[in-house]
Order: structure tokens, then sequence, then C-alpha cells
DNA sequence: CATGAATGAGGCTTCATTCAT
DNA sequence: GATGAATGAAGCCTCATTCAT
């Protein structure tokens, strides 16, 4: 299995980008170093040009690799799921018991991400601060729909549904899977938002807050048989 | 009763205008033609200048209220969550049972919004549509904690806060009355967003979905005493 | 008569530019300078960034009265021909004999042009340069059609309209009048641009030479009655 | 004369090509694929990259042809005035008349082309679209008399003498024979340009009117002896 | 107070071209 | 000889904002 691990590629929808960016070295810096930029700058703030400054090229080769700039979080955010559902995996693989296996799928959804040394291009927690803080641009966007159509949103949906069936075999007769599980995937990262910012609404103090939250939700609304 | 909702204001941080857009008909017009271009063309493409020819004026008019559009948004965000604390208000004000008062709530939040007369020049449905789509990239910036700082988002805590008391009242021994709070009022903003665009992963397929969802949520979750 | 004169404005289609380049002094400076720069460095070198440079003031500014260099080139040569046919009233005006009158209409079109100085910021000479060497640029593109209906060429078509109505006034038996008009406005252009660079297929070695050229054609094409 | 014909081959000055297209498949693809695109985008949105794509090769490939698309724009008119003559040769040759002689060149120049079975890998019909839209701008530039003393007009040029000559072999008195030659060769562009494209303003309303305008033109104006 | 005009700066994008293989 | 990758420079255009009236 570690020669498995070792050539993992997080595959992401190939209509996001031109060429791939993991096809090359200058690929990588791109990626690499745009989600260490728009980490630190912001999604505004951020252009292919202040990208291009930081990674000693022209903005021009940047565009050969990405349309625009909202290609390119679609496509960081798109890379985030994947290596998400691949967590997923890993951390659940074996474990039999539902209960056990959904609160450890919480745990890998709400817990602080740490750097996963496999992928060396890419940093996953300032990754993760993307995602928190800008990815719900990727999608409120006037143009979502046509997005979803090119399978863009895939990799979300798909541990969406993944979750989802895991709330299923703890409990068949729960009548919102997906909102649960929407609910858990989202909304951990608007708490660990508001509890970074936002202070006075907050009962998650530390970095464990949301996991706490969200184990206890479903060991009150679901029923295990 | 009827004078004082007749001389009713929605109170918004003044900070975030230069000159009250409720102090004149341009400032109205301001905000109800700015609602509806926003809910048009999305909060990227809007500009002053759009706005400007939208209302038959220049953009520098509008310079004269707002600083920038940044705070028009927030502006408008504020003024949403400030009406509908008054829904709340409305609503639950003569209801006893915390439970019942509660669910009143849920309702308020995440049912959808209805045209209110008492504003004339704002548009509920297009603003709420604003709120689902936009109001998130009113707080997803890196001036967050400065805005925050201005009390620009003290309508929208002052609700959760209102909802956690709520919660309270049903259940004074559950530990994360906010956190839920939160996941209601935001939750359901999502929850109506996924069930618009991505239809294969919700399970709320109508208007009242997410009430449902979340009615469920509290009955199971909260002990009455 | 001179107090008509001196109020005169050629029109042009209101469709080619966003603000009228006659109502303010930056916009005469803008068709002025416009048109001396397009003479020195052609139009496909030719920018609106260079334009703002030349006048000292920014391109930002000129995007404010032209949608772009093409609309420009457009503008500039309707301008041409609303003058041109304003040239030919006064040319031709008092004059009875069809065939004298046709005559001296040859000559408006086909003499060289001279500085009028009823338009102060206009160079006609450069101006005239510009038609023979650039304004085919103006309607040889992929978007005539559009512009066409637009009625971007509508001075022009009423010039060759006008040319072709003196050409039936001679004879009204002549079954090609509005080609033949057509050839002497577009083919005198031509004439000049051969006799200027392709020395070698020319019998027109100077200016007067394409005059010539056309009245000695219709001497031998049109029966007067 | 049939072996001539099967090894033929239109000479095009060699300075406007680095390496000759006509030398190897690439290059044929080039100027085949070159023109389709051209005729379907127009010479201003056409860049070798998109040519590159077209055929399925890098821009860079091209540059080994060609050192701009300029130079393309200037070849191919250039192939195609020298494919005419050729025409005008095969038509004429065996003409003693000269009025008759005369007549066909104008039919040669002014009607419609059709497919030329002998250059398989050019589309002659195409070919003819760019040169009534696009040619003039291979001479309307800013070097046009350093592209003249390459000697990269010299088969329009030539074509030019060869229908003076055939003018004056009708009239030996006429003063303007290459002035009517000119006037015959590009106004037939203009007229078919016109008839398309601005209705208001021809009498050719078929694609044969140009033709007629010319016969009529020269019957009235040589005399022959 | 409201507005029209003007503008500097910068965004996004493409072009034409070179370099290395 | 053909090609893929990379890039500097520049194009076009819009934004957010200020100034003067």
């Amino acid at each position: 299995m570690d020669d498995l691990l070792n050539n993992l590629k997080i595959s992401v929808s190939d209509g996001l980008y031109l060429k791939d960016p993991e096809s090359s070295d200058l690929g990588k810096k791109i990626i690499g170093n745009g989600i260490m930029l728009i980490d630190k700058i912001g999604f505004e703030d951020f252009t292919f040009r202040k990208l291009g400054a930081e990674i000693q090229s022209n903005e021009s080769s940047i565009y050969r690799y990405f349309e625009n700039k909202h290609n390119f979080l679609v496509y960081i955010t798109s890379w985030f799921w994947g290596w998400k559902e691949f967590q997923l995996l890993l951390a659940t693989n074996n474990i039999k018991d539902p209960v056990k296996k959904l609160n450890t799928a919480i745990e890998v959804m709400a817990m602080p991400v740490k750097e996963d040394i496999r992928f060396k291009h890419i940093n996953e927690v300032a990754l993760n601060n993307i995602i928190i803080n800008e990815s719900s641009k990727s999608y409120l966007t006037k143009k979502v729909d046509e997005d979803n159509d090119h399978g863009y949103f895939l990799s979300y949906k798909h541990l969406v549904k993944h979750v989802s069936a895991m709330i299923q075999d703890v409990d068949r007769t729960y009548t919102f899977p997906l909102s649960l599980a929407t609910t858990i995937i989202n909304g951990s990262l608007n708490l660990h938002f508001v509890s970074e910012h936002f202070s006075s609404i907050t009962d998650c103090k530390d970095g464990i807050g949301p996991t706490m939250f969200y184990k206890n939700l479903i060991a009150q609304l679901l029923k295990s048989p």
C-alpha cells in the first residue's frame, strides 16, 4: 500500500485547467505558491500578476494553466475535497461499527488539518484556511449552474454523499441524511470561522469545539439499531 | 402599536454610511435599486457606476452615502438581520411555551421570506436572495476583524444570541446553544442554496425543507424540562 | 449664410460615441490629436493609451467618449464624409448645368483636400490621408453588417447616392449610376494611394491625375441629353 | 501542356517566407487552413496560435515558415494575383481580337471565382473572399514602401500592367491605361463587397453585375482602331 | 446637496516571439 | 525539422475615486 500512496494523485475535473498543473514543476509552483498567496492576502486581492511575481515568473505563464483566478480557486477547492475524501477513506476504512465510523468521519471533517507529507508542494494548513475563508466564493457566483454542469463540484458533492451514506448506516430511518452531512461539512467551516473572528457568539473556544458539537449532535439525533 | 410600526426604522451601525440613506429619497433609491441590481448581476459585477446608471444619477452621488460597495453590502446585510430580529420579535412575543417559541423562531429563520409592506423601498425577497448568495462575502474578507471592531456585525450577532437564549430557555443543560443558533441561521441559508443549485445533495426539495430539518433537530437534541 | 456656417456641426451617428466629443474641449482634443496620431503611426499601432499620452490625459478619459478605437475610426470617417457632402453642396449649389455640376463634384471628390478653417480642431489634410490609408478598415471587418444596421455608414452612403443622382441628371439612360459613383469616390482614394506608393503602375503622377481620369471617364460614358 | 500544368507552381517572392510552405506537407496545411481560418474569423482576430490549434500543431512551427501574420497575408495575396495572372493567360492566350481579349480579361477579373482543382490545398473561393475583405490591409500599412522595395507586390503590379497592355492594344490613344486597369481590378473587389454588404448603394444585385459594369465602361471609353 | 467630468491605477488577457528539447 | 513550454510586453478596458461646479 505504500507504493500506492506514493504514486497518489488527487484527481480534479480537467475542465478546470488548460494544462494540468501537476504535470510540470511550474504548475506545482503555481499551485503551491498560489495557495500561500491567497491565504496571505485574500482571494479578492489575489491576482495572477502578484502570483507571477511571487514565483519569479510572468502572469502569462499562469494563464497557460488556468483560464482565470476563479477557476484556480475552484481547482484548489476541488483538490481539497478530493484530499479530504482520501483522508476519510484512510481513517474509516477498517472501522466496522457504523457509529464509530461516523464519529471518525466527523473528526476528519471538523478537526484542525495537519500537513500531509505525501503532497510536498501543497500546504494543507494554508489550504484549509482558504477553504474556511474563501471557498464559498467558488460557488456563490452567477455562473454556479454552468460550473456545476461542467462537473466542477463533483469532489465536494461526492464527499457529502459519502458522509450521508455513513449517516444512513447508523440510522436508516433518519429523514435528512444529506442535509445533515452538509451541515457537518459546511457548518464546521463556519464554526471555525466564527470561533476565530466572532468570539462573542461561539461556545467552541478551541480547535476541537466543532468536533464535540457534531458528535453530540449525531449522538442525540440518530438512533443506532 | 400601529404608530410604532409606522415610524419604524431598522437601525444600522452609523459607521457603515457617510450619510444616512434613509434620510433622503435618493438614499432610499440607492438602497432599493442597489438590492435589485445585486440580486440581478451578483455582487462581483455590481459597481456604483452601474447603480448610478440604474437610478439615473451619477456614481459620485452614491459615494456621498457609502464609502464603497463593500460597506453597501454590509449595510444591507445588517439591515436584513435587524429586520429579521424584528420579525422574530413580532412572531414570538406572545408565546409563553419555550419549545413553541423556538419552533416559531426556526420558522422565521428558515421559511421563505415574504414582502414586507412596511418598508416600501426594499424588496425583501430580492434581499433574501442576496443574503443567501452574497452575504457571506460581507465577512469573508481580510478586514473582518476591523469591521467587527466597528460594530458592523452587531445585528447579526444579536440575532444569534437571541436564538441562543431561546435554546437555553428550552434546555439549560445544552452545551452549545450559540453554535446551534449559528447552525440554524447560517445553515438554513446554505441549505436553501444547495436545494436551488446542487439538487443531487439535497433532501429538501421544497421551500420548507430546511424548516423541517431544524425542527426535527431541536426536538431530538434538546430536553425540555 | 455666414452665421449659418459659423454654427455648423457635421452630424455623426450618435451610436458611435458614448459622449459627444464636440461637446467638450477634451472631446475636441481627442478628435484633433487622434487624427494627427493615426496619420502619423497608422491605425494598427494607434492605441488610446498613446493618444492619452499625446493629450496629457489618461486613456480612461478617452473611453468615456468612445467604446474602442474601431468606433473612433468609424466616427472620424463618418465625419469626413459628412464634411465632403457639405463641400459638395457648397461647390455645386449654384450650378444649373448637370454636366458642369458633375464635373465639379468630381473635383470635390478627387482633388487634394485643403484645410477648412471652419473646423479649427480638425486637420482635414491629415484626415484625408487617413481616409486614403485607413478608412477601408472601418468597414472591412466581421461586424460590418452590425455596424451598418446601426447606421454608422449613412454619411458615406448618402454621399454615394448624391453623386449617383448627379450622374442620372446627366444621363437618365445610364444603367450603373451607383456603381459609377462608388467607382469615383472609392476609386479616387485608391488612385491617390497608388500614385503615392506604386509609381510603376500609375499614370497620375500629380495630385490632379485622378480628377482628369474621372472627368474623361464620364465625358465618354454619359450621353448628355 | 498537361505536364506543364501538373508541375505548376505559382511563384511568390521568396522574401515573404522563411521556409517555402510549398516544400512540405506542414507548409501546405498552414496555407490551406490559414486561408480557411482568415476567411472564417477575419484577419484582425487571426493569430498563429489559433492556426496552430487548427492544424494540431504548435504556433512555433508556423514561425518556421512565416515571420509574422502580416507576411502570411501578403503571401497568400501575392499567390492569389499570381494565380489570377495564370487564369488570365489561360483564358486569353488564343484570342486575337484585342476587344474580345479585354472583355475576357474583365470576366476573369470580375466574375465570381471557382475552385481550381490544380491546387488541392487551396480553397480559391475562400481565398477570393479574403482578397475582397482583407487584402487591402496587406498594403495599407506604414511599411508598404519597404515591402514594395522587397518586391512583395510584384504579382499584383504585373497583373495591372498586363491588363493595361490589353487596354492599350484596344486603344493606343487612351491616356490612362494603368488607372483604368487598376480601376477594373480593385474596383471590382470593391463592388463585390458593396453588393454584399451595402445593398442600398449597389446596382449590381448579382455576381455578374461588376462584369457588366466594366464591359460597358470600356465599350464607351475606348475607341478601337 | 447633488452631480458631471476626469483620471490613475490596475485588472484580465493575448500576442508575438524565443528557447530548449 | 518540428514542437512544447515559457515569457515580456502590451492591449483593451473598468474600477474606485476625486475634483470642480
